[in-house]
DNA sequence: AGCCTAATTTTAAGTCGCAAACTAAGGTCC
DNA sequence: GGACCTTAGTTTGCGACTTAAAATTAGGCT
């Protein structure tokens, strides 16, 4: 309740910090306007400014009219200072991307992946990263961090253990495995897929300019990424936001988790075809997951089983979006996952209704609910977002020379 | 995401703000200590303390050999510096409390009331505080300020505004009331009852020391304060933590909210003893609602029927809890409320193995499952922690002479 | 009385942000 | 085309901070 606190120059680091974050989220600034947005001094704006753009974190960027006196210059985060790598383990393969520092997507990698031992694929991962930034023809030595986003939940310590029953993990460290599988010493950030995810969305997607917001993700699985006070929220162990195993319906349906009438086992893909093909009483035609519920919701208009089905996973979903109202109070909720995503493009109105149906007046009446912008490729950019966080916070600590 | 920051002397009251509250949370402790504690360096310790004793908060306490050296002075935060009030708004009427800066409780009052018009609460907690404060000898001027806890959500803003549907307020500003019905102007803090209840938990009971927790309050009504990070948890609009209206048998039995299959509709003390009435198939006994519980739980080794009941309650509630486990990764979970420790006290095992079937074994394994150890007074205190909270906070802001 | 140890306080830097004074860079007007 | 206005950004001088190091206390021991 009061652990150690020291505070000395931190001030200066916190201010680099301020700073270089606003010109980052805010575009090009011009001194004056930092100092409005950040509340400091135009001499203390100019001071740390100077600094920022003799380390090459910021440049000049042209400079605008003011009416009637000198122009103002803008200035702007260096996309060229750095270099990081988002990469997004799947189920079915690692996908491996590289961005400057304004996250504009210079090169990228995919490969298929069978379930494979952690070992393969930290090596893979190594070479991999390694391969993108060189194709890219990226010195080494501007990349700042390579983030890695997993399917499974992340406990953050010292080194990052994974668990990710989906593939078969439990209890690896991958950081330490990538880290000896590379002969590079790139900072590494491990995270879960989905927060990575709810990351790229706040940053870049339908979560901007809000600081209470809730990501839920639907694809086979359900997950959720929770943003408090402007941060994703990790918990005590940094396994917070498993809304998917959230009961929802007690005694009802099994799920893969070994529980009873959890969410996913409602409103995860899986979970859909098989109350449909249940209720249709036979075998649904053989196809993937995700062009069997985008057959399954085309038949809806025709098929009352089809409609029926559907409206039964508006509802359970409103339910389960209604908790997360109820017990975050968001400003915002993000539906996203592909699942999510087609969901909500045909029934937003009905998961909406559920919704508020099942919600408390109060918080229902803080929210709106919208629907990703980004889709389930953003889990690498989200990733990569990672290492340029660190940057920000820290503002590459002054004289690391 | 970067909106307006500085930082000035704000450093000084960072660190007399971390000093006083080290001393605060754990009593007194030398110079020596405190610089060891909160990494500032004994001169700075040396600097700031001598500021806080001549401001008066801090004092002097004793002092303690060192094997062979100048003994340890001890200091600690000056109960005698100022006082607090705390007020307990319930259904049935309020509670007052007048505590000293140790939160030692030196006067209390208390008032039955039928529900009554917002303004005629008001008036009543004026006059009451001027009572209490007066009685107890205090001279007004030492009194810091006044914590309110109401049974509804609070909207915390430029003025508090309450909604509490249990005793029919929508849109109450009470803060402004009471200021206006009471002469002195103290400062008020109104704040959702089970949320100051879950601060003196964390402050003083079960929750010290522990800086993710979820307490969780059965009475007739259900609620939890949410702690993260070691602060209450608000959300955008400090409705956050409603688990009560959390949808745990989707379509079930009818909520006093209006929805179906709250949790509050299963484990609330009316819920329970409705689905108690309906599995005897006859009446109750008349008597009160916490009598009758205790009633049914005395009854449980005798009756199947009433042992069946508590199984289920058990059974819900486990899963109740383990839905927060899923979504808030706590290091704790602490059981409050009347009906919460009678609950608890003869069916700890079964809410316990519930949880363990409903959570996620991972979040599972972080946490331990307690029973509250201040009881449902602790609202008055709880709230009587919001001006002293304040107090730490910013420290009594150096030279407000 | 004199010495030893360990806790505080003083002293002497070194940082930082800010208000005020000052310089730079355009535009306007006569 | 030069005096003057307006706005942006820099420099200067100051007060407030924290800290390492030196100095000062306060007991205990011999």
């Amino acid at each position: 309740m009061a652990p150690k606190r020291t505070t000395v120059r931190d001030l200066r680091r916190q201010n680099r910090s301020t700073l270089l974050s606003t010109l980052f989220f805010d575009g090009p600034l011009s001194r004056y306007e930092l100092s409005r947005l950040s509340g400091l001094s135009a001499a203390t704006v100019s001071n740390v400014t100077g600094e920022l753009v003799d380390d090459g974190l910021v440049v000049e960027a042209g400079s605008v009219d003011s009416d009637g006196g000198r122009p103002r210059v803008l200035l702007r985060v260096n996309p060229a200072f750095g270099h990081v790598v988002g990469v997004d383990v799947g189920e079915t393969g690692i996908k491996v991307e590289l961005f400057d520092l304004s996250l504009t997507q210079l090169a990228a990698f995919d490969h298929a992946l069978s379930p494979s031992s952690p070992t393969a694929v930290a090596s893979l991962i190594a070479s991999a990263v390694r391969d993108v930034v060189d194709s890219a023809g990226v010195p080494a030595s501007t990349v700042l961090g390579v983030g890695i986003g997993v399917p499974g939940t992340v406990e953050q310590g010292a080194t990052a253990v994974v668990h990710a029953p989906t593939i078969g993990w439990d209890g690896v460290r991958l950081e330490e495995l990538v880290a000896s599988a590379s002969e590079s010493a790139w900072p590494l950030y491990v995270e879960n897929g989905a927060k990575t995810q709810g990351q790229a969305e706040m940053w870049f997607g339908a979560g901007r300019g809000a600081s209470h917001v809730v990501i839920a993700l639907i694809g086979s699985g359900v997950g959720a990424a929770v943003v408090t006070d402007g941060g994703v929220y990790r918990g005590a162990t940094s396994s917070a936001g498993e809304w998917g195993h959230t009961t929802i319906v007690y005694g009802g349906r099994p799920c893969r988790c070994g529980a009873l009438g959890c969410l996913e086992a409602y409103v995860g893909a899986e979970g859909i075809l098989d109350r449909y093909r249940k209720a249709r009483g036979r075998e649904l035609p053989t196809g993937d997951e995700q062009s069997t519920v985008a057959a399954l919701i085309d038949a809806a208009p025709r098929s009352k089983t089809a409609a029926r089905v559907l409206d039964e996973t508006a509802g359970y979903l409103g339910a389960g979006i209604a908790n997360l109202v109820n017990l975050f109070n968001p400003e915002r909720i993000v539906l996203g996952g592909w699942a999510g995503l087609a969901l909500g493009a045909h029934q937003l109105d009905r998961i909406v209704a559920a919704t508020r149906a099942h919600a408390l007046r109060h918080p229902y009446e803080q929210i709106s609910i919208e629907l990703g912008r980004l889709g389930p490729d953003a889990v690498a950019v989200g990733a990569a977002t990672l290492p340029v966080a660190a940057l920000l916070d820290r503002a590459a600590d002054p004289r690391t020379t």
